[in-house]
DNA sequence: CCTTGCGCTTGACCCAAGTCAATTGAGGCG
DNA sequence: CGCCTCAATTGACTTGGGTCAAGCGCAAGG
């Protein structure tokens, strides 16, 4: 099964990688550190794939046999009830990989995967993949650390269900979009706000009331356009509330 | 740093771990398919440790440089907030690994740890079992099954929280207890319920409320003793709620 | 230009669950 | 034995946020 190594070009041609993703992967934490050329054993069965807007790439429960890396674009991670109600466990975009923990398990999705926008993404097959990593203890560590990012990720969302109010979760958020932003920053939401709001465990009218709340600490709304006057300020709404 | 290989008699004397827990290990998802050797030389390292009920293992954010495995006792992972709050991430027994995640990504715990009763557990030193786990593949997968099934867990908390009530959160707790058991089942609460309360993300207040309206479910509880009529029409009532 | 549709906001209402407080009940101990 | 403490329950009240329904743009398409 193992596979001699290519030339750049004939990777990329059967790949569907391009050198531009390559320069990306190098970065990602799940290949920082590897040999260019181990990072091309490891993808050497992987492809690029597009999906257009609100593609269902994967439903919970189905066997999982690959994982996916976002090159391009959106998706949103979910579970779905019985009864119809959904729950965003995470959105993700470029350079962000997924599903890795279902092909570790018991080798089913344990949550659905839809594109928000279109699409460009990397399927790796689990099989060939799962071999080379027995191999490669490098690449394993640096799975384990992604997986544990994710995890912690998942920790902090159940923080902040439990012991947050809605204003609360929205206002951290923006202050993560925000980033390292000092004062007042200016922004872009990247995403519907329905959307948004599902990510942050509200509904969308909730979503809509807390933003305007957050009008009289400084948060100005127009359209998709959102003016922070001071980031510091929203962060410390965001972790004690408007009390005391 | 490479220790030879101790005699059983000589290992249990150094870490303290007993050939009863070693029959445990061996059928744990952890180092499940490794030969005892292997398992020995991946704990040669690590010490058994007794803690007193309400003990803190460790805060959220100190530096970690350990994991631990639980061998006797529970334990309580959570996040404390600034004002006070605390979300109960996770209660953990024996047989359980936790704060594995925190040794491979950015070396801080992600949560607080703090045992609820007296707890016997296995203290495994970050530095050398890395090495080893650079070492050896199998035991790097099976560390990413762990991992990977921790967070299917945390997933399955996320979806709870976002998308059931407090009373279909309890049923579906109580019919996890009851595990595999049909029809009529009887069993015993192992903890305080306001610890399970806030593991089920709601006030003891509240659970001590969803219990009441329980029973005309066919749940009766006395003290701690718990009998469920129907197991599958409780299970039917956690995922579907009381309509339609 | 006027429709149609959709994303978003706003209002009115309601209910699940949190809060505060009082009561009960079960060990543990002098 | 009665006292104390602490877990659990119960009641009364409040509130955050969900639900339903009505408006309000903005964009696409006739």
């Amino acid at each position: 099964m193992a596979v001699e190594l290519l030339s750049d070009e004939r990777f990329s041609r059967r790949t569907g990688i391009t050198p531009d993703d390559m320069r990306m992967l190098r970065y990602m934490p799940l290949f920082s550190g590897l040999e260019e050329d181990a990072i091309q054993r490891l993808l050497i069965d992987a492809s690029v794939r597009h999906f257009p807007r609100n593609a269902v790439l994967f439903l919970q429960g189905q066997p999982a046999s690959q994982f996916y890396l976002l090159f391009d674009g959106w998706v949103k991670l979910f579970r779905e009830t019985v009864d119809g109600h959904e729950s965003v466990i995470s959105i993700l975009t470029r350079g962000e990989a997924f599903a890795q923990s279902a092909i570790f398990e018991c080798g089913h999705f344990p949550v659905c995967a839809s594109t928000v926008t279109c699409a460009r993404l990397l399927v790796i097959p689990a099989g060939p993949f799962l071999r080379l990593l027995r191999a490669d203890a490098d690449m394993a560590l640096n799975m384990l650390g992604s997986i544990s990012r994710q995890q912690r990720q998942l920790i902090h969302q159940i923080e902040q269900l439990t012991a947050r109010t809605s204003i609360q979760r929205l206002a951290e958020f923006l202050c993560r979009l925000a980033g390292t932003g000092e004062g007042a920053v200016e922004l872009q939401l990247p995403l519907d706000k329905a959307l948004i709001a599902g990510r942050l465990g509200m509904q969308p009218e909730t979503f809509s009331r807390s933003l305007a709340k957050l009008r009289e600490h400084g948060v100005t709304i127009d359209r998709e356009l959102v003016t922070i006057r001071d980031v510091a300020k929203l962060g410390v709404l965001a972790a004690t509330d408007l009390e005391e």
